[in-house]
DNA sequence: AGTGCCATCGTTAGCGTTCACAGCCAGGTC
DNA sequence: GACCTGGCTGTGAACGCTAACGATGGCACT
């Protein structure tokens, strides 16, 4: 044997030609039997793919990607990748996509500014993305990608619906609507909020249908507290409704605090700390309800009541969006631009009243 | 202007030939320009700049990747993605890898099998990655790796240090040791474990630390109970603990249960609902600490004594690792292979006799 | 004035693959 | 036997970029 690749130094991978050659054929025959063209005779494919086998040969992407036009890859921008939610979404989109044929990078965002969001886009596109999926549900960052126009397609997760973007989003309203009714179902004469931050579509949803919710029952509507969705945030909140719970109606400052829906299941957490840190017992005197249902909720003391949101569903959805969007080239559906979730109020402990 | 990209019907995007004819220049040039060669006179870098602007141009980046055989692409293999730490760790990761100029692509597994790995690889090194970093902290999963015999570096995160591979991880035996240590200097008898799934080497590496601990101070080492990561696998370990600390020494099984180590923050929720159900208070009675400092720890009921890792850290270390492995290319420095952290121990309420 | 150097720029040749096209040979039809 | 058809295979030309080298012209130094 003369093959002593060792010896000349540097050792190439082995070409397609490389193969060719030593199955006795063209570069082109090898090509059809990688891509598993159906006029070529049996005899001679299992001879490509022996020399394959021996040479350990694999195909090389970017002379593949330069002459289809296509990288087979897909962008991700994710904000807060270690939380709950956006994690699930992104595995249950990385899987749909690999199922697809794709690769899927992500960049996430330390912190949401558009100067942030256009940088990793740009990083992205740099290695030639087909489209990206952008899990950024912050009004801004969706008016920010409204006037990028990009030269490839986009698809948001949580985006809200009122820009001309496709995207994919759980029905957070419904939600919200689904955790004050319950409560108010329960007897509460009125439900409290939690809010997420300013400015997040999930947050303004959330509290869209509470109010919604509230006002078709005709109770008060108690203005909410903001957090920051960190079990801190909640805590800090925890402590300004045990405040007001102590207070009662006595010096005005709204309705009696008995049910609180918090924005997701961690500030929920430090809410319910909060609350049994000042002496008022979940649920007897204060029900609690979140959003998420995070593994850890149900375990929570008391268990939460929260709602249940499919992650993967919309990961997978997002990646089904992007694809259409990608192999219909020309054609224009244009229809299919917005997919809709429906979130599962899953009931525990924390609102029931003993 | 002839220039009617739109009559054309296919707009295809602006190449390096179309910029350099714009600017009045040679593509090289253009390619001078683009990678900041110094010897381009200031005015035709102007123009040449210019009609990149005007075009919109980007550079290929597949052409680009086939001739400099560097695709820029690092891979990633990870787990169980949605818990805290390995999304803590992608995401420290990504940073990393963003910062030296790579781009990271991630594939997911959603249980770990030998042949699940490979097929994990194979879809990345399809796709022309320079290397990867596995978090898959599975004995097994290390041993598959050592078979493989990849033609790019391996990096593993948590992998442990039995096989020549190179990696980078916390000392999770350091970990268990400082929360042993701790719960014995509180005065408790000896200390109850609640295990990670076999197989496992953070798992393993947390009991060898408790036992070391245990035996060192001559503490009578309990059989350790066995979760698998989840709440619900923490609250069934609970309920066995609680059946032993009612029934105390008298059935012979085992020492008295004054204390309970939990081999990560989750089952540490569950193991504690648990006890509280069965009417053992946590800390009076029973203490409890976890592993990870996932943000919600410091709320749960009572704020759970825990070992804080910084997996940040572990990922911006298994970048440095790769791509230090990658650039230095036939010099092989073979010494900085192993990274080790130090974790930290927090101490909370949950281990606090009141 | 001749020489050399250096900054600046253009020309050419690949990188490894797919696509379009053209050949060839067997088998069927008239 | 001429012709066509269709399965199978090879040849050449892209794809868009970078690397290597060559050409040019200005400047300083001999």
């Amino acid at each position: 044997m003369s093959q002593t690749p060792e010896s000349t130094g540097v050792r190439r991978a082995p070409t397609m030609a490389d193969v060719a050659q030593r199955a006795g054929v063209s570069h082109q025959t090898v090509s059809r039997v990688l891509s598993h063209h159906p006029n070529v005779r049996d005899s001679t494919r299992a001879e490509v793919l022996r020399a394959i086998e021996e040479l350990g040969y694999r195909r090389n992407s970017s002379a593949r990607a330069l002459v289809t036009r296509r990288t087979l890859t897909l962008g991700v921008v994710a904000c807060n990748p270690t939380l709950f939610g956006p994690a699930s979404t992104l595995f249950g989109l990385e899987e749909a996509a690999r199922d697809e044929g794709y690769l899927v990078s992500a960049v996430t965002l330390r912190q949401f500014t558009p100067k942030a969001l256009e940088e990793a886009i740009d990083h992205l596109s740099e290695w030639g993305v087909e489209g990206i999926v952008v899990i950024v549900p912050h009004r801004a960052a969706v008016a920010a990608l409204a006037e990028l126009r990009l030269p490839f397609p986009v698809v948001t997760v949580e985006g809200g619906h009122s820009l001309p973007i496709p995207g994919v989003s759980v029905d957070q309203e419904l939600g919200g609507r689904l955790v004050t009714e319950h409560l108010l179902a329960a007897g509460h004469r009125t439900v409290w909020h939690v809010a997420g931050p300013g400015g997040w579509l999930e947050a303004e949803a959330r509290i869209a249908g509470w109010q919604a919710a509230l006002r078709e029952a005709g109770a008060e509507v108690p203005e909410p507290l903001v957090g920051d969705w960190t079990p801190l945030s909640g805590y800090r909140a925890g402590q300004e409704l045990a405040g007001r719970a102590a207070a009662g109606r006595v010096r005005g400052r709204g309705p009696e605090v008995t049910a609180v829906f918090v924005a997701n299941d961690q500030m929920a957490l430090g809410v319910t700390r909060a609350l049994r840190e000042a002496g008022l017992s979940v649920p007897a005197q204060v029900a609690v309800a979140g959003f998420d249902d995070i593994p850890e909720a149900e375990f929570f003391a008391p268990p939460l009541t929260t709602v249940r949101q499919d992650f993967a569903a919309v990961g997978q959805a997002s990646i089904r969006l992007l694809v259409s969007r990608l192999e219909a080239a020309t054609v224009q559906t244009g229809d299919d631009e917005r997919v809709v979730i429906e979130p599962r109020l899953i009931v525990r402990a924390s609102t029931i009243r003993p």
